[in-house]
DNA sequence: CTAGAATATGAGGAATTACTCAGGTTTGGT
DNA sequence: ACCAAACCTGAGTAATTCCTCATATTCTAG
């Protein structure tokens, strides 16, 4: 058993430039170490060693393993926020049709998960196992989930049930079936998922409406 | 020549019925740890020990850990894939509509993933890594993919563009969403996610062939 | 310039784990 | 009853990996 030294945030905050670039050769290094080699085949040597850096560096700005992968999981929850946030505001307020809101919707997540697929699947395994992370990607979900359902009820053409259901259902499907494509050898390019994807959910949306 | 050490096949195959039981017990009790611990956690002891036998005799039969997830994730498949076929020629040839093989269909996979999702994620996380496990999974995909773009062709009612690529995408729907809501604590319960779903593929397919 | 704080190093300790093997027990055919 | 083959055992080994710490280097404030 390791003897959990509390949690994952930093063990010392880095103050000067130097260490802020190592902390970010870090990084870069276990992105891609990670990436290639999965979580159990990723050693802390190697990364380091990858980065160019000693062990011990590594030991001053992360207590362990976990915490390393943890700081790249919150900081693509963050850039995926940030543009979901970003592509549902894009459409006006009240949206023309569901599909101005979610064109650029499904557009920004095919976008940012066509990006080091391999990474992102050791990411989300992580993501599962750490209550603060579970926690962060719940909040953030639970957020779309909520614009989204509003989203719905401004649209002019229809009422639909509920609203938060039928949200719940498309961010889902948007994110798991993008992830899947993403995960496995594509057999659509991202512009044909894309538009696929799109074409379900917009049938989906007006049967809900009309019905 | 020797025979190769191949990579996952038993080592030495049970022949009497005590034997046999213990590769059963052996199999059950690494499906319990690998569910409750996951992969890194789970040790070839504690799976000997859970089963009540010992190490050495775990390697009787499995020439290292992931062959154990192998089985594992073999059995699985082949279960899954029975349910699907099932569900598949249960409708009527031809079927009456899209909602007459869509349904037990997404029954079936909604029902195989409601059982130990934990363990589940274990299996697909080894399933993506051996070689061999891919190609299975791969196949079996494909062939309830073309099953389905079969099936759409004889539904009544209008023709569809490109049947291959809506069969794709609606059998990855059903098992990514399905994957995603078992894993995840689901806001919703088996009958209504299938429900939702149900609508929105048939939604989705109703527009594609009146487009 | 200088002292002390911050940062970097990497060999090695401690712990864990996958897997072996020499020797015992059980089984089933004859 | 007998024996060879099948089966089981579990302490021990070799390898791996996480992480520490004593020491060295670099930075910055005064």
């Amino acid at each position: 058993m390791t003897p959990a030294p509390s949690g994952h945030s930093p063990r010392k905050a880095p103050k000067q430039a130097r260490s802020r670039r190592t902390v970010g050769h870090i990084l870069a290094a276990a992105a891609r170490v990670f990436g290639e080699l999965g979580y159990a085949a990723t050693t802390t040597d190697r990364i380091a060693q990858r980065a160019e850096v000693s062990v011990g560096s590594l030991y001053q700005y992360f207590p362990n393993k976990d915490a390393v992968l943890h700081a790249l999981a919150l900081r693509h929850l963050e850039e995926a926020d940030a543009a979901v946030r970003a592509a549902l505001s894009s459409a006006g307020r009240p949206p023309a049709s569901d599909r101005a809101w979610l064109e650029p919707l499904v557009d920004a997540v095919v976008t940012i998960h066509a990006h080091d697929p391999a990474l992102q699947r050791v990411i989300l395994d992580e993501a599962s196992r750490s209550p603060e992370l579970v926690a962060a990607y719940t909040a953030s979900h639970a957020a779309t989930v909520r614009t989204v359902a509003e989203l719905l009820l401004e649209v002019p053409g229809g009422h639909i049930h509920d609203p938060g259901q039928a949200a719940l259902l498309a961010v889902t499907t948007v994110e798991s079936v993008t992830h899947r494509f993403a995960g496995h050898g594509q057999p659509f390019d991202s512009a044909t998922l894309s538009a696929e994807l799109l074409e379900m959910l917009t049938a989906y949306l007006v049967a809900k409406r009309t019905s």
